[in-house]
RNA sequence: GGGCCAAUAGCUCAGUCAGGUUGAGCGCUCGGCUGAUAACCGGGAGGCCUCCGGUUCAAAUCCGGAUUGGCCCA
């Protein structure tokens, strides 16, 4: 690409895009890059790495594309930023996906394939998946490290968590222990609560009978899985609530039924019971200690009897609801589980992880589960203990890769005991800065606060394998199992001769490893990880510790880590946990938590909804730059984005103004050969705008890196385009047009080519992070050989002091806001600006800075405005017929006037007094009160009104307001100059019609019907000459002749290239 | 069922922390400009600030409750 090369009239983001690949492969641009900064201060970033199944939707997509900004921000600021990506890719979700595709229904299944053969296959799965994420990631323009992603299934990867489960159990935080857990019965294995998907079904809704021992009567208990009856061992009440004992009639029987007070009457109605008495009421607490005989003694003979059981005890977790006594089998449901524990009661499971009822289940031995509702029900019926059944429709927790319903089954399970460091842990929450700071102190914290051990084992194959060997009749002891750190420490110890930087260490391979010392020989046990664990220990696997402790060393922790808020109890939580379990620290540094990426309507992207957004539609209908800046426009900080197809068409027309900016000067620069090598900007001859664009860059330079350092990059995007678009657009280059055309050399224009050049370039720096290649594009196109390679080893520009003017970016913005408003008044007179104005009054009524700022500057306004003079009438003195009327300051009317404030303030806006005094103000407050008011001048502040008849227009910059007047009587010095402008925008306009070059001559023939005009035009030959690059006026015989219509008046242009003429003489 | 977050113009969002007459961009509409031209500029319309209560002279803003949506948990 040479220097100032034409370019496309219409910015096409995808013809711009592809081209900047292929250039960014031609000269190494990433990795020039990053070399570029290898010197600089280290910064540790961690990518979060996403899950191996499905491919990027537009969450990923914007989370990715907020790590590439700041990535590409931070090394333009110098730092030598860690970029290495990751992917999470053992665990259920894969096994599954894998197990579909080999037709597998079960465990045996897998087992018959063979255990190492189906690793072999997830892994080949969990590659191409990967494979295919890399190539969206690559395709949106992230610059990360590619070629070297860390790979949770990679043995060094897998080391880091060997190693970092090493170090949690020296701390003593690793046991094994029974709990209530959800299991999966078709996939054979605990899932995480979170895990955990909650569907709509219908159950079983049934009251059962619990006939008491030493009393006459039954407790009434309500439940939804019969199949849970067998494993009762307690009945839960309420201690501080009364139970009613009644005698309740039905089929001519009579029963005793204790129940809450509360639910006497809907569970009598349930069981159709008729008239009933209350005979007896007893608090909760005195209950306890009742004996009652289990319902399916028969049936399950090996049912709970032992100490203690069988009994009424309280629990926080009863309700009045339904029966108000709560059936609980601390085998099966979590809070009856731990109940049980606290009482000391024996554990009663009689179902296997597969869900279906073991030897200890008796009659229902070798049955499902929710096979064998129906049976148990029937036997409950049949010996008298039901008393109502009928079914619910709820919500019931299923597997969230199988959607089998789940089963609540207590198991051996392994665990890290962070409840035991809690509160290390939150202390440690303390170390680490999150943007938005408020999720950190409530969620984060109360979600710590709440969490449970953090249950580490699975039941799978595809995973890490926990390395833990135990002897054969282990006593649950963890000083009696070794837990092995490191391959180096497996290949030491194990009785095989393995090579540790070549074994792989997947479940095919280690579970055959057994080791033996002091004559005990030790197996490893056959659980792997949960699949979390792998990700938590990413800041020091990302980096090959414990392979490689010096980079340890030098970066650990991480600086920064981005994800979205699902990850505060996913990500955030389990490096909290395992950081603090294996460190004593949290692993990073500082959050920023972004929000989910929802689509239009605000609701999340899902398949069973069909409102999902492929990012690879965006990119064919916006393209790559718009849609991240898309992407980026949004509040990162904690809130949802909503997706939206319009602010992304808007970014592309954003980014089109930029197209045009950068454009507009390239044909003047090309034709008069601009080096800007040998104009340095702050040499040349400035003028006044020049001057103010190069303070605006500055100005918008600091306010955008403050933006960046506080991860609010949507304000400083909006920042840079309002910078390109309202400042450079159009007002730069409005003003600067005039001064490109001219046609000889000149200093002025310059300066306003080293201008422009400058605020490109520095400009284009600014839009590298947010719009890489577009910035690209612009900046090989302007610098040519003479810039880097890529814009992306520029360094971030620093505000400079030599431009920075605040008094001048002040009183530009008056001239604006006073040009705005004159414009309007013209409008309203209906005198374009093509044609001068005598003079322009600009009234001002408030602000000393903004009279003082108009004052100085009445040369450009006049210019702006095409006004012969521009007077500037301070506030002082009163121009017009104009009226007041006020704003209150409710601050201090509030107070005053107490609940008739409001009215007072509406009487202040509704007065049209005539001169700006208190007295009549409070002369009309008093006319619409019909009551005397005391005004100070701190509380009101004068507005001024403008007859509608007269045009004037109202505006306010900086520390006040006024009005612009526009006098548009007209003189004949002004018709002259006016026509003649009407003339040259027709000229010019046939020059384009003729598709001629900018510096091609011409010939004008004007022929004008009004001969007064026709005179009036000729005075002004010579500007019209020099305009339109004309070097003769007289008859044109084949020229492109047009008639037009001006102001009433008819003239014929003709116009012939003298080129032609000269050749078809 | 519980915790956290959000709701302001047709759309996307500021304003809410620190109560004092709701703003921007886009879209719509009317007009202007014309060697950046599929660009650019100006005017206008468009808001019971989700709803119901409360505190206050005064609430988009503070408090309580509801509705809808999002995340997390049960």
């Amino acid at each position: 690409m040479s220097r100032f090369d034409p370019v496309d009239d219409q910015y096409d983001p995808q013809t711009v895009e592809e081209g900047v690949f292929d250039y960014w492969d031609a000269v190494d641009a990433y990795e020039q890059t990053k070399d570029h900064r290898a010197d600089g201060e280290p910064y540790f970033f961690v990518d979060g790495p996403p899950y191996t199944s499905g491919s990027a939707h537009m969450g990923t997509t914007w989370n990715k594309t907020l790590k590439d900004l700041y990535i590409r921000y931070l090394r333009m600021q110098g730092y030598d930023v860690t970029d290495r990506p990751g992917y999470d890719m053992h665990g259920l979700p894969i096994e599954t996906k894998v197990e579909e595709r080999l037709g597998f229904e079960n465990k045996k299944d897998i087992e018959e394939y063979g255990e190492e053969a189906f690793i072999e296959e997830c892994k080949e799965f969990a590659d191409e998946q990967l494979q295919g994420l890399q190539d969206d990631f690559k395709s949106f323009g992230v610059w990360m490290d590619w070629d070297d992603p860390y790979k949770t299934v990679d043995p060094e990867y897998m080391e880091a968590a060997w190693w970092g489960f090493q170090q949690a159990d020296d701390r003593g935080l690793v046991e094994q222990g029974q709990r209530s857990i959800s299991q999966c019965p078709r996939c054979e294995t605990a899932i995480a609560n979170n895990e955990v998907e909650y569907d709509h079904v219908q159950d079983p809704s049934i009251y059962v009978k619990f006939s008491l021992r030493e009393k006459e009567g039954s407790l009434v208990i309500w439940t939804t899985t019969p199949w849970t009856i067998p494993a009762n061992t307690f009945v839960a009440v309420d201690g501080d609530a009364t139970y009613q004992a009644v005698e309740a009639q039905r089929g001519g029987q009579t029963e005793t039924l204790y129940l809450h007070e509360d639910c006497v009457e809907d569970a009598l109605e349930q069981g159709g019971y008729g008239d009933y008495e209350v005979i007896e009421e007893v608090a909760g607490e005195e209950m306890v200690g009742w004996e009652y005989d289990h319902p399916l003694r028969e049936e399950v003979p090996d049912a709970p009897s032992g100490e203690g059981t069988l009994q009424v005890y309280t629990a926080d977790y009863v309700e009045a609801d339904r029966t108000g006594l709560v059936h609980s089998a601390p085998g099966h449901g979590e809070v009856d589980f731990e109940r049980g524990q606290e009482l000391g009661l024996d554990i009663f499971c009689p179902v296997g992880p597969d869900g279906v009822y073991e030897d200890a289940a008796g009659k229902y031995a070798g049955e499902f589960v929710k096979d064998a509702d129906e049976a148990i029900m029937g036997d409950l019926e049949a010996n008298g203990n039901l008393l109502a059944r009928d079914t619910v429709h709820h919500d019931y927790g299923h597997c969230w890769r199988c959607d089998t319903g789940i089963i609540q089954i207590v198991t051996d399970q392994w665990f890290i005991t962070v409840t035991d460091i809690k509160d290390e842990l939150l202390d440690n929450i303390e170390e680490s800065e999150w943007y938005p700071q408020e999720a950190r102190d409530v969620r984060f914290r109360d979600f710590v606060e709440d969490s449970p051990d953090w249950n580490v084992s699975r039941q799978r194959y595809w995973g890490i394998p926990i390395p833990i060997w135990t002897p054969e009749d282990w006593s649950g002891e963890m000083d009696e199992a070794i837990v092995v750190g490191t391959r180096e420490e497996l290949a030491e110890r194990v009785d095989q001769d393995i090579d540790p930087d070549t074994v792989d260490i997947h479940k095919g391979t280690v579970d055959d490893l057994t080791i033996t010392e002091d004559g005990t020989t030790y197996t490893r046990v056959g659980d792997v990880f949960d699949v979390w664990l792998d990700s938590s220990v990413a800041t020091w696997g990302t980096i090959g510790f414990p392979s490689d402790e010096e980079t340890f060393e030098e970066l650990w922790p991480a600086d920064l880590i981005m994800e979205a808020h699902d990850q505060t109890r996913g990500w955030f939580w389990s490096q909290l946990g395992m950081g603090s379990a294996a460190m004593g620290e949290v692993p990073y540094e500082q959050v920023l938590m972004h929000g989910w990426a929802l689509d239009e309507d605000g609701r999340k992207m899902s398949k069973s909804l069909g409102n999902i957004v492929e990012p690879g539609e965006a990119i064919d209908r916006h393209g790559r730059d718009p849609m991240r800046l898309f992407l980026l426009s949004v509040n990162p900080q904690g809130d949802d984005m909503k997706f939206s197809w319009d602010e992304m068409a808007e970014m592309k027309r954003r980014l089109n103004i930029l197209w045009n900016v950068f454009r507009f000067p390239l044909p003047y620069m090309r034709m008069d050969e601009f080096d800007p090598e040998s104009v340095d900007v702050r040499d040349a001859e400035t003028e006044l705008v020049d001057e103010w664009v190069l303070s605006r860059l500055q100005s918008v330079t600091a306010e955008m890196t403050e933006y960046m350092e506080d991860f609010e990059q949507h304000k400083a995007l909006d920042a840079l385009l309002s910078f390109v678009v309202e400042d450079v657009s159009r007002f730069y280059v409005q003003t600067v047009r005039d001064r490109l055309w001219e046609e000889d050399d000149s200093s002025s224009k310059e300066a306003a080519y080293a201008t422009l050049y400058h605020v490109l370039e520095e400009t284009v720096a600014l839009f590298a992070p947010f719009s890489p290649f577009i910035a690209e594009e612009i900046y090989q196109n302007l610098t040519g050989d003479a810039g880097f390679d890529t814009v992306h080893m520029k360094d971030w520009p620093d505000r400079s002091e030599f431009w920075h003017d605040e008094a001048l970016e002040a009183d530009v913005a008056a001239v604006r806001a006073a040009e705005e408003a004159g414009s309007n008044a013209r409008q309203q007179a209906e005198r374009s600006l093509r044609w001068p104005v005598t003079e322009v009054i600009v009234d001002v009524t408030t602000g000393e800075d903004l009279t003082a700022s108009l004052a100085n500057r009445t040369d450009i306004l006049a210019e702006r405005l095409n006004a012969r003079t521009v007077t500037v009438v301070d506030p002082e003195e009163d121009w017009g017929e104009i009226t007041f009327s006020a704003e209150a300051d409710m601050s201090l009317l509030g107070p005053e006037f107490g609940d008739e404030a409001g009215r007072v303030m509406n009487a202040l806006n509704d007065a049209r007094v005539t001169e700006q005094s208190l007295d009549a103000l409070e002369a009309a407050v008093e006319d619409e009160l019909g009551r005397e008011v005391d005004l100070t001048e701190e509380m009101v502040e004068f507005v001024r009104h403008t007859p509608e008849d007269i045009s004037g227009t109202g505006f306010e910059a900086l520390d006040g307001s006024g009005s612009v007047y526009v006098d548009t009587e007209l003189t004949e010095d002004i018709e002259s100059e006016g026509y003649a402008r009407e003339v040259i925008r027709r000229v010019q306009e046939m020059r384009k019609d003729l598709d001629l070059d900018i510096e091609e001559r011409i010939a004008v023939d004007l022929d004008i019907d009004d001969d007064r005009i026709a005179d009036l035009v000729r005075e002004h030959e010579g500007l019209i000459a020099e305009e339109v690059r004309a070097d003769e006026f007289g008859a044109v015989e084949d020229g492109h002749r047009k008639d037009w219509e001006v102001e009433g008046v008819t003239m014929t242009i003709a116009v012939e290239p003298l080129a032609a003429a000269e050749a078809s003489d």
